[in-house]
DNA sequence: CTGAAAGCGCTTACAG
DNA sequence: CTGAAAGCGCTTACAG
């Protein structure tokens, strides 16, 4: 392999020098300069990133962590962040937790380990091991998702996405609305969406029979199991329409209305939220909440690079989301 | 930050004792592991990856080549990719050309300087500087969908789903087939399929109208613009049937189809090729090809290993396939 | 404008 | 079973 001392002896410079025109810094003369970038050109030089990180403690590299690498979610962020880092010259480093939440800590000392510059967190739930291995790893991070105490966080703005939806189906007159959701590990999935749900139909005067909720895992098919659930345990006061948390569940409850032969909006009405690209495409079309998840990442990616430069913003930021109407409702 | 001259120290050995252990290779007394594993718990010391990899040469990294990031078919295979490599603890480095095919030569080169392990590369063309770039690279190299000469390459087969696919379309009853496809740079979508399609068209005695093949560019909103385009230039002389090369134009040309008020398959029938998610939830549900995308990634990383080892086994793999028959036909 | 030298944190023959 | 020493390929004060 080419190093740099075969290009110093070629370019009959020092490697001092061949470091400095590569570099692009420290005062090279025009002759040396074009000598050494020629033998560059010549032998295809590739400097070693690994003999320079370990001399600069700087990678180029980001890590990232994600629950399940392949989402829709995921690769929206992921795309979103690549945008941004990859014009600085950064690479991107993927990890997948594949929902093992230990898996988040072990990550992070991975990654360390590999001297990546920062790391940005898709979170899911947040506890004190993990808040703890954040701190140790004294590097730039951010939390995609959730809201981690201390750390910079871009969060979804899950509440009012719920309130504005069940206010929503609420205006199309509907009163018995059954809720489709996932466990309280999430706080932000599982817990600020249905509490969105809950206040605002609270605020209605309405209460949520407790057999008229279900929960699932984020799979669709999880959503066709908690449809047939709450069909099944209500077939004298059946609810006219139903609040889900994820388009994918929406979608697989959807599959169990329509295998039973309810009409959708007309038996029944449903919402998702997320913007799965099948939301569009699924008949009828499914009324959901986009949350701009690319932009959530390419964001993610610009606060990370901040940080890098030393401009430490410890802040929270609330993503701004859309709902968006189609015939479901 | 802890390195390994401190844990020498605080163990009271050298720092050849700790490498030892912590590599777990040459002899070490129970008493020094013992002692050295001790201080590596207490000060959480993480070794550095990059000095490790300056002096073997080896990073524990695998740079993945992806046309576009946040699609259906990239996530699945990297999904399947990062499930077998991750075993072996390498880790991925994502790198996204963003269709851009200049950037695969330049990722190769850019995963070089970071001494990555080994390649794989998502090939959506094929081209001599491309190749010449891979051969310079001396890496293992495997080309996943799109067979690169002297390469270990994994390939679908494109030709026979093109042709089990118009076959069963024709046994349907239907002579009237147009076509929706995307442009020839690509081999294996453009070509193959399309290849596939029309010989065994010819073989059923059938001429495809000119006028009856539209390209897109795999959007869903270029498979609604193509079966526009078709329907409108045959007002006459409809097709009865359309053939489309990706689930994802196959989608939009429902979407255009659906809007003009054909019924489907009643009107026209359809079909699609990859097997996204959607294309189950769609109405009428779509008729496709499973290419096990996920398996694909699998073998692809399975192989990168093997040559990883030495086994040097330059081949071509064809992934196999299924029909999926639903009701767009 | 240029170069010699130290040092980043590891691993690996080599010698004992 | 153990350690001293060389060396991987860079960058960066420092001195000129």
């Amino acid at each position: 392999m080419t190093t740099i001392n075969d290009i110093a002896k070629m370019a009959n410079v020092s490697r001092t020098t061949v470091s400095r025109v590569l570099n692009n810094n420290g005062y090279v003369s025009e002759s040396a300069r074009k000598r050494v970038m020629q033998v560059v050109e010549e032998t295809g030089y590739i400097p070693s990133v690994s003999a320079k990180s370990l001399r600069t403690k700087r990678s180029g590299v980001i890590g990232v962590i994600l629950p399940k690498i392949s989402t829709e979610t995921a690769s929206r962020v992921v795309g979103g962040i690549n945008e941004v880092v990859s014009k600085e010259g950064f690479q991107i480093l993927l990890t997948d937790t594949e929902l093992h939440h230990e898996k988040e800590i072990e990550y992070i000392r991975l990654l360390q380990s590999r001297h990546v510059d920062g790391i940005i967190l898709l979170a899911t739930n947040v506890n004190d091991p993990l808040l703890h291995a954040i701190e140790e790893a004294k590097l730039p991070f951010i939390s995609l998702g959730q809201e981690l105490p201390g750390v910079t966080s871009i969060v979804y703005d899950d509440y009012h996405a719920a309130v504005d939806m069940t206010t929503m189906i609420l205006q199309k007159g509907h009163k018995k609305i059954a809720y489709i959701g996932v466990g309280e590990e999430d706080p932000a999935v599982g817990v600020l969406r249905k509490k969105g749900f809950m206040d605002t139909m609270k605020k209605a005067g309405i209460t949520v029979e407790e057999n008229w909720c279900s929960y699932g895992d984020f799979s669709i098919e999880s959503g066709y199991e908690s449809m047939k659930q709450i069909i099944n345990s209500n077939r004298e006061n059946s609810p006219t329409a139903v609040f889900v948390v994820t388009d994918r569940m929406a979608i697989g409850a959807m599959e169990y209305l329509k295998e039973q032969g309810f009409r959708i909006p007309e038996d029944m009405a449903i919402t998702g939220i997320g913007a799965a690209v099948m939301s569009k495409y699924i008949t009828p079309s499914l009324t959901t909440i986009d949350y701009f998840n690319k932009d959530a990442g390419s964001k993610a990616a610009e606060l990370l690079l901040e940080q890098l430069q030393g401009k430490n913003t410890r802040k929270k930021i609330t993503q701004n989301y859309r709902l968006i109407k189609r015939d479901s409702v």
